[in-house]
DNA sequence: CTGAAAGCGCTTACAG
DNA sequence: CTGAAAGCGCTTACAG
């Protein structure tokens, strides 16, 4: 008889409708088992009409039964769109950029695309690996917080539909829509601030000058300063590294050497706890004002006055400008620039000490 | 002539051999091209052996040409596995889980995968809707810091072959691996700390109690009671919202009522944060424990004493074990559970006030 | 209302 | 060394 076939264990089973263990179900397997063509099953399972209720319970009970569902790898495959976006930033676990992650979620979602993740590690290799990875999966858009300066690599994926848009930092060497923060203007308010309290003496510790960012603010720092008509001494000017050593050396350098500035402009997050420290040892009052906003800047003591950026509205900007270009609005690439918060908490409003 | 055919605009080329604008070459393209057949395409573009140099040579360049890029997702619907796992957090915007987020980036790329990301936000819904989402994807593998307390919904695509890591909390109703910080023991060791430095009347302020990690460390505070021998009177003991307004109401009544508590332990680092603000503004040391490592917790002043998890490790650990699974290691569900560590800064120091 | 055929862009299993 | 055929699991375009 047919039924003397050897027993099929838990991994493989044979018997028709069925699948084997590890093997999932197919719209095939449903239609033999609800006895119905290929075709009726998809319309249930995509909820088209033209379905007799009648024929829907059944094809409804052979997908309950055999656990089916549907591969959207498959479908995404025959309808082109993936539903699916990149986004590749710095670092993953930098707590500045999770906001910024987590508002394109949020976009994606509404959108109904997955997000798909990625940390360049500030290496412009990394960075375009995962890039071209992203398009191999076939993304239907890509959001990035570029490494690299050059990114003629993206062109024939643009060229190709990727929807692209750089955040944070622009793209380099291509034209493309890009989403960025008021750097120069940020860094030349908060400089500012610190002029307006009366220093003349204004330190400058900030990143690597070829990050965009770093060298805008730097480029703000100068306007305040010649605004102001104030000098600036080439010892008072220190990008570089944002290592907490280095950081750390040029603080001490800048506050204790013979004629020591009177206040500090940081540039970024990182430089700014680190310089935190280094006044904290110091035991008298240094005025700080950093760029980036951070957790508990406001317990310090003193408070620390940050101009701060909104990562989160980066990241949401540049998200729904990314869908807007996927639902076909077409035009020259765009730039927009999100304007900075001078927050005011105490550290940037010391006054020098009276000479 | 052929030539007379009207000229082809950017969008459309409908010559044989070029893509038309928005669409992609594939391998067929590529293979008419160079005048060969599909399969040696593939073979050149997949670095296998058996072509000849001049061969590979003249796909390379149709390669080349038409900007070729293979489609993985193709690829992947005929290989079966798709190189990619999704991972689903409380919250992306979460400090606490970006270091895990991308040490389970790294591991994943270590084994030349894609991330999927995905918030929870806290909600069961959101949980099961990301992951069947993830699974419908066919994402290799899951890894899920799970929101809510029912996951049968999983059963079948872990049957279907979806290796599936839990972590930071267990799965409910079902027998899955996890991988979770020693909660229990963590609490007990820094109510015990408090202890030591001679508190009796130690309050507990904790996230809300259907949280397993919750729980756990509200277990450990009363175990560390009572193997001091200390009581603990209903009043010292608040689980609940960790909104800063109800921290906040319940710190200040704690600490100001007829016979206040003379020190805090914090459930997690939101609970500390505010602690730390109604103790800076009550204007006396109050001696704090908080669970959960901060940024900054050593510039306070005092600075704070936490019982300290490795987010980081809690990441590679889950996607190690699930890579592992991915390879074949089978076995019962495991339960992995990491140690806390105790980190004395200050704060968690304090005597009580001499009475 | 229902379904057979063709095709999305690859890889697998074979055959020359 | 090379390639035609079949198939991964769906959807599209059509025909009954």
């Amino acid at each position: 008889m047919a039924d003397t076939a050897p027993p099929s264990g838990p991994a493989g089973t044979p018997r028709s409708g069925r699948p084997r263990y590890g093997a999932r179900p197919t719209m095939k397997d449903v239609a033999s088992r609800a006895g119905v063509g290929l075709k009726t099953v998809s319309r249930v399972v995509n909820g088209e009409p033209g379905v007799t209720p009648d024929t829907e319970r059944r094809v409804q009970d052979a997908i309950t039964a055999l656990g089916f569902r549907r591969n959207d790898s498959a479908r995404i495959l025959r309808k082109g769109r993936t539903a699916s976006i990149g986004l590749i930033l710095e670092d993953l676990a930098d707590p500045f950029y999770a906001p910024l992650n987590r508002a394109v979620e949020e976009v994606a979602r509404d959108h109904g695309a997955l997000l798909i993740n990625g940390s360049s590690a500030e290496d412009a290799d990394r960075e375009q690996e995962l890039a071209l990875a992203f398009c191999a999966r076939r993304v239907d858009g890509l959001i990035v917080i570029p490494a690299g300066h050059d990114h003629r690599y993206l062109e024939p994926e643009i060229a190709a539909g990727v929807a692209t848009v750089f955040v944070d930092r622009p793209a380099g060497l291509i034209d493309a829509d890009a989403v960025l923060t008021d750097n120069f203007g940020g860094a030349r308010e908060g400089v500012a601030h610190l002029v307006a309290h009366g220093h003349r003496r204004i330190g400058f510790i900030g990143d690597q000058p070829h990050i965009h960012t770093a060298a805008e603010r730097l480029r703000g720092y100068r306007a305040a300063m010649e605004t102001a008509g104030l000098p600036v001494d080439g010892s008072w000017v220190s990008p570089g590294s944002t290592a907490p050593g280095r950081v750390r050396a040029e603080a001490e350098r800048m506050l204790t050497g013979p004629d020591p500035v009177t206040a500090l402009f940081t540039g970024n997050n990182r430089v700014t706890v680190t310089a935190v420290r280094v006044i904290a040892e110091l035991g008298r009052p240094v005025a700080l004002v950093g760029f980036d906003d951070f957790e508990l800047a406001d317990l310090l003591s003193p408070a620390v006055t940050v101009v701060a950026q909104d990562p989160a509205r980066l990241g949401r900007t540049a998200a729904r400008l990314l869908f807007r270009r996927l639902e076909g609005v077409e035009g020259a690439p765009r730039r927009v620039e999100l304007p900075t918060r001078l927050v005011p908490r105490g550290s940037g409003e010391l006054p020098p000490p009276s000479a």
